[in-house]
DNA sequence: GATGCTAAGTTCCAAAATGGAACTTGTCAA
DNA sequence: TTGACAAGTTCCATTTTGGAACTTAGCATC
């Protein structure tokens, strides 16, 4: 199977990876979040290269993961920013460097550490149950057909 | 930057999608929590072609997210269960499908509801503060430099 | 004892994507 | 007139994919 036909399986990791599911695609995420908005500013920060960085910029504005705003006239330019869809992508990047700092430190320490500035501490995500506010563990999680589950049995 | 040296970033995500950055990867890890556990399943479920499943099976095992496990003598044969560090990505694909039901469905219904096995009710996950336990939104977390982040003005 | 089946890969090749570097376009500033 | 800046676009060699066929090893069947 072609890789772009994944997004078109009833699956919605499946569908979510289509649009960021790229190698390249969540490092821009990232420093997105990190505020960077300008292609050049992009560019530099992540190493990628400017025609992979236009393709990928195009695909999630496409997505509506980004939004392009005129930040001058002349010359026009835009810039890009996080849509309210793109901003809800923040628990998958925040469990993404939850795992990498677990996991993946060797020993050296963190690069980053977060503050929660609500209550003003050092956070480190965790995920939880919407009815019972626990935390929820891959064994505590069984999966049942949803309202599309029929068309899954042809995966 | 070639994509293979994104993983010696003094960044949490980059290396963190070294290892699971891949197009395919992350949908392997999908059918790996629901069980799958030998290389002709993930082919057959996934569709990818044998040599690139071959490929980053190979790879998440070097990287300790999958370990082989002999379950046949003769003819030899393994089969590939998740470890640890493996099970402890659960966090990212239930993000990711939480935003691909919420953002991605069109309206058709999602695929799979998840029951929270311990308290028995339909569940979406939270990302909660570690500190406070209430949900972390990406403007109340202020990143700031970790032991390892003088080698980030490099980047 | 020849044929077929299953599982887990490998091998081959054409097509697509990537990386690196140079080029384009429009505007302003020296 | 020349240079710089920002945001791309173009070109081309290298790498990676997708698709299909082949291999290997043991077991089961005809």
């Amino acid at each position: 199977m072609k890789w772009d036909n994944v997004g078109e399986l009833p699956c919605s990791v499946a569908r979510a990876l289509s649009i960021v599911g790229d190698r390249w695609t969540v490092l821009i995420l990232r420093n997105a979040f990190m505020r960077t908005r300008r292609f050049d500013d992009f560019q530099k920060q992540l190493g990628v290269t400017r025609h992979v960085l236009a393709d990928r910029l195009k695909k999630l504005v496409d997505a509506g993961v980004f939004e392009k705003q005129k930040y001058s006239e002349s010359p026009v330019r835009y810039e890009y920013r996080l849509t309210q869809k793109g901003l809800d992508l923040h628990p998958v990047l925040m469990s993404l460097a939850a795992w990498g700092d677990k996991w993946l430190d060797e020993g050296k320490g963190v690069p980053l550490e977060y503050i929660h500035k609500t209550c003003g501490h050092k956070t480190s995500p965790v995920l939880v149950c919407s009815s019972c506010n626990e935390p929820v563990y891959p064994k505590d999680v069984q999966p049942i057909p949803g309202p599309l589950f029929s068309k899954l049995q042809s995966i």
